[in-house]
DNA sequence: GATGAATGAGGATTCATTCAT
DNA sequence: GATGAATGAATCCTCATTCAT
């Protein structure tokens, strides 16, 4: 009945650097693991014994097995996050639709590096109860599109910039995840970036000439 | 030791009227939980006791526990499917425009009947190893889409129906999925029917005057 | 974090006879082990091998490991409550003296009968956190001792009767459990007995003449 | 596998000052930790952080976890041993009751001292498997009020000197420490005092009057 | 002397599934 | 056909203790 608490915060700040290698073996062997097997497949001992460490190892440095996911999860985050910064940052010459490419590519580079945490990312954020929800990653994730789309200033068709924000985040992330775990026979990735960039400018902008 | 395999039959089809109401009761009972609990709570005991019956019974009509999920699917695909056909063949004179938003109003309706319902079977279809997928429920469903297009007769800008069939599905069910579970402040039913209807015309069609 | 929920209630009420056959099987292999073993070394897998069960079994009939010690308790509880009201009502005749040698006799036998579970219950009593010994088993076992003075009308020299079940309590249990524990050489169970009579007679009552 | 045996004696008798203090903080420790957690919870972790010290540190002082509750033991041990000897010692002009009364004032001012101590020697006293018990806490504790009430000379009604020592010591001792737990209502420390050495001397003089 | 990372055996609990009644 | 008691493999997590640095 009691709820798993989830926490953000690794047991111990790994200030050693025996202790980060301890902690980068574990999220290594954890991401290893999930492209083979899903979440629940993926048992403490089993990360541990592909880590090369001790279940007890593994729970120095982690609250529980969720805190490894949410590690992760932040990684990821995080790497999506500064992705933006730099598309935003060398943004010079480019047309919009060059912009919007690079994100959608670069984007899917993310999905390809690490396909089965990113499936589980999603299927455990589908998971969650409406009431943990607040500070998921997928709002903060749609915050971040919502920000990039207002510093990137494009000239949008739409009105209610919450709903893009939203309705894109969705959109593109459940193809990219799909693609990746079905590969499609037909599809292959420059046609699906092409696609999603299309998808995307033709829904947010004003009117491409 | 050895998990069982999925199947798609039940273990004795239903043919008297009081089997029948079993199965549905346990159909409806796992249904009413999934709005509460994700998959790996429900559980056959669960099940039985809220359908009423016992969890011997429950496995008279189901092979096991994944077939009772299986049998779930199958009948939302069906309800998908049909509500398509209806649309088509009832679209004589309205615009584009609204027979697309016709069919996206009306598959929200599905989802917003069986939101746990959906939200498990998004992330059991994401479980499913590759090997699996052949005839699992996403590609059927693409496959009825690129049909329906095909019949439908749309004046698309696509070249590759495929990918475009694919990209739709993945992106307007994702985006139901989660309004639906994160109920998104300032995004009513509204607004995300109209912003889908939008994404996928301007997405699909050659060109909305 | 979370404290473990006692529970006074077995998951299912043992109706059939089977049931029942399976839930003494257990109690019983679990005062068995207590003879030897400590609680914390009372696991339940080793409870359910005893018993001759599994120990999904004993999951079926208690909520947790702690429910068994809870059943264990109440069932000595109502024992020794049913002993004070035997001694009351076949009262008649003997002396105060006699009387109160009677239950203290009738006591120790219950003691006697199950060592190892009376450690284990004072040794339990005295983890529980304050906030939880509302209706610790002490606190109900003194009110019996205190409802059982008023009823039997001792003419006593105590003005403080809660402190006087209080004591009386805590030193007839303490004595009988250490003594029951070491066997303490030179005091042989009738002496105790005789002891412990004269220490609480001479403690409650006004004069012994 | 097999469990360590308890041991009388610390690792390295502290000589130097140094040595002497970290002992100390970690005995310290170890008796805060107790007053809020119970032996079990009382990880050789948590005492090391509390102490300000490292695991390492405090295995180079304790053979084992048990070892630092023996020392503590000891030490209450010593200081009960003294009190009595104060108590004999100045027991010049007072009459027997208000020696009585300033044993039980001054042992329950131990008792207050460090509760959760005492509890958990209680608990881990009653956990001893029978064997071990030779040397055990009490044994000698009632040794020491044999001694002490043949030399302070009471005269007694008592014939069966061991068994009174035995019933005092596990009297008071059971009610000291259920009352610091359960600090009950109604029943004050002054009263309590007064209701143990009421009990004690009625039970033990011939005849006060 | 001190440190604290690593170990791994051990224990409570869950749940899909079976089968005797 | 229905029942539900019984099964037991499987999993997460804790913690006393060691030992290389």
């Amino acid at each position: 009945m009691a709820k798993k608490r989830r926490t953000k915060t690794a047991r111990k700040p790994p200030q050693q650097s025996r202790s980060r290698a301890t902690v980068d073996a574990i999220l290594d062997a954890t991401i290893r693991i999930l492209d083979k097997e899903n979440w629940s497949k993926t048992t403490t001992s089993r990360i541990a014994q592909v880590a090369g460490v001790s279940v007890g190892t593994l729970y120095q440095y982690f609250e529980n097995r969720e805190a490894i996911l949410d590690a992760l999860q932040e990684r990821e985050f995080e790497r999506a996050t500064t992705m933006l910064q730099e598309v935003l940052v060398s943004g010079g010459p480019g047309s919009d639709r060059e912009a919007a490419r690079s994100v959608v590519e670069r984007l899917l580079g993310l999905y390809v590096e690490s396909p089965g945490l990113h499936r589980v990312l999603v299927v455990e954020g589908l998971r969650v109860t409406p009431a943990d929800r607040v500070q998921a990653f997928d709002l903060r994730a749609i915050s971040a599109i919502r920000a990039f789309l207002a510093v990137a200033d494009v000239p949008t068709r739409r009105t209610n910039l919450d709903a893009a924000a939203f309705v894109i985040f969705q959109s593109v992330r459940a193809s990219m995840l799909s693609w990746l775990l079905e590969r499609p026979a037909g599809i292959d990735g420059s046609v699906l970036v092409e696609e999603l960039t299309d998808l995307v400018l033709r829904y947010l902008v004003a009117d491409e000439r």
